[in-house]
DNA sequence: AGGAAGATCTACT
DNA sequence: GTAGATCTTCCTA
């Protein structure tokens, strides 16, 4: 097991976003490791970055600027939101994390969220963030380090299939399909 | 200082 | 399926 390396985001965030379907993402807090395997994604790219959202909030040249692998959190409607930085150099993008299926630590994800349905606990962006309890305070983390409060990592090879739509709750969407995920997964948050 | 808006969630009918 | 809660940031006065 090891860490994505740099190289593995400074590729269109489209490719990366599906390559980031099945991968692990760790999180350590209080000296416990929380996990759980991507299982839906969505890339955001240049045209997006007009979009109202984004736009509001001068996101644009964190986009710009910030190093690839690295963490992007962004609240809306209460909800802290994960991105990671994707993009081949000199150009913009990120992807989101939109779903994950929980593996280690679900005894806390559910105190975390509170709730006992283990279904219901992963299962939407929002959820899955603060089942990780990932807040603000993670924002700019480098998920390239193996010692990093957060960090993303290989599998060992699992086969599945990859679906596409387009993106949900997305005022303004473009016209291309760019929500990936894992086909027949019980922990996306719509088929 | 106050209000509007947003990549959402929950609870209710 | 829809209404209301939610909270942080940005915009205007």
């Amino acid at each position: 097991m090891k860490t994505l390396t740099r190289k593995f985001y400074e590729r269109d965030p489209v490719q990366v976003a599906k390559d980031l379907l099945g991968k692990i993402i760790l999180r350590r807090i209080n000296h416990e490791r929380i996990s759980g395997r991507i299982v839906e994604a969505e890339a955001y790219v240049e045209n997006d970055i007009a979009s109202k959202a984004l736009r509001r909030r001068k996101i644009f040249s964190q986009l710009t600027w910030q190093d690839c692998g690295t963490t992007f959190i962004y609240m809306v409607h209460g909800n802290w939101l994960l991105n990671i930085m994707a993009h081949p150099k000199g150009s913009i993008g990120s992807v989101l994390v939109r779903a994950i299926e929980p593996i280690k630590g679900i005894e806390t994800m559910k105190k975390n969220r509170n709730v006992g349905d283990q279904r219901n606990l992963t299962n939407g962006s929002g959820k899955s963030i603060k089942a990780l309890a990932i807040t603000k305070e993670l924002n700019k983390t480098d998920g390239t380090r193996r010692d990093a409060k957060l960090a993303i990592i290989e599998d060992s090879a699992s086969t599945f299939d990859i679906c596409s739509s387009n993106r949900i709750g997305v005022t303004h969407d473009l016209p291309q399909e760019l929500r990936f995920f894992i086909k027949a997964n019980k922990y996306v948050s719509e088929p």
